[in-house]
DNA sequence: TTTTGAAAGTGGTCTGGCCACTCATATCCT
DNA sequence: AGGATATGAGTGGCCAGACCACTTTCAAAA
């Protein structure tokens, strides 16, 4: 099997041995020539393995210390994929398309959620709106943690690394309004309204960025 | 600059050559011996780079032949969405459901394209709704395609495969007037209807395999 | 007791080699 | 002459061994 690559089959095998060792992130894993020996593959092979870990950001390496199991939250991978692949306009488009898609469907989730839309959350949100401080990106991340799909929460969570913060920044006075207007429909189960909403607002400010050039 | 780690200033390198020299998708790199002398670094270390940039998808190496610059659009996000975010436990419900999501997104997207609403296509798929061995995933998949969104067609299909095959088997004849109902809707660009139509069938065929215990 | 420094362990890198494979070219046989 | 065959150059795949730089540890020295 696996004609040639043994550098994938080693890929596999840390994975393998990371969930069957039940290694947690912070973790450290075998020593590069400990794991080379008993995988019976050469350091330099088994570094090509761990090399293209570490660049998904799946371990970290510590000259000296070791090699660890990292959080997987912390992935390079969306900053090197989006400079090679984001040239591309499609691409592009394309996930702002489905990281705009799989926010919608959170807000529908929490509004077709009787108790969801009864929460204190939003009250919550309205007192932190007034906040100086209050991002753009917590208002989303709150909505699709509460639409409950934990699924859906970590692919957006993906796809908004990899479209370059699409949210950096604090609200303006301006969005507050509309926030408000999201958070309102939200109470009374109104996911049209909601959802029009929430469009609305995503893509002025998609437009904002391209006008601003906030590309890497 | 950049303390240890050369092979990420060698991703960086790369990256940088492949813009400067106008290497497209398909056209073939220099070698790694030859990449590893004009860099001023080890092969083996050339190799590190290379191997992570082949592990996401950038690009292609054929033994005896060289290393090729793949086609941006294959890259690996969606199998690096599999590995590190499939997999722990998710509940079947949130992977139906967001394959559910991403199948209405299609839909609704189909509906909007002025030019893709009348399209030949759908006489097409009467022609074969009448045949005998119309599968049940040629439909969606159809729909997927003609969604035009590459990310959610790849992000769907690995979905589907997590699940299980869930439109494994050809369509019944009930089937044939719920699809036929469908493309009826889209055809007329009512989105509503189609999604409507669609969800109930997607959610009867779900509860179709539940009650014969169809799971892998 | 505190400081120091040597040793062991680890990742980072390079060299040089051998193998397996592909392809273009030259050569040989019919 | 034309088709099959052998050869050699070029390429990626892999390995062993060697340094280096760095962190940790712990025992010896102050």
């Amino acid at each position: 099997m696996s004609q040639s690559k043994r550098y994938l089959d080693i890929v596999r095998d840390i994975r393998d041995m990371i969930r069957q060792e039940k290694i947690k992130p912070g973790d450290r894993i075998p020593s590069e020539r400990e794991l080379a020996e008993t995988m019976q593959v050469g350091r330099s092979t088994l570094r090509e393995a761990l090399r293209s870990l570490e660049l998904l950001g799946l371990i970290e390496t510590r000259r000296g210390e070791g090699t660890f199991l990292s959080d997987y939250r912390n992935h390079k991978l969306v900053e090197v994929l989006s400079t090679f692949v984001l040239q591309d306009n499609q691409s592009h488009e394309d996930v702002f398309q489905t990281r705009q898609l799989h926010e919608m469907a959170a807000i529908q989730a929490i509004c077709e959620n009787e108790a969801a839309s009864q929460m204190r959350v939003w009250d919550s949100f309205r007192l932190r709106l007034k906040g100086e401080s209050f991002q753009r990106e917590d208002f989303v991340r709150e909505l699709m943690v509460l639409s409950g799909n934990r699924l859906s929460l970590k692919i957006w969570f993906l796809l908004k690394q990899y479209s370059g913060n699409p949210y950096e920044g604090t609200v303006s006075s301006e969005e507050i309004d509309r926030m408000n207007d999201i958070l309102t429909a939200i109470e009374r189960q109104d996911a049209d309204t909601a959802i029009r909403e929430f469009k609305a607002w995503s893509e002025w400010l998609q437009k904002e960025r391209v006008r601003n050039g906030n590309y890497s």
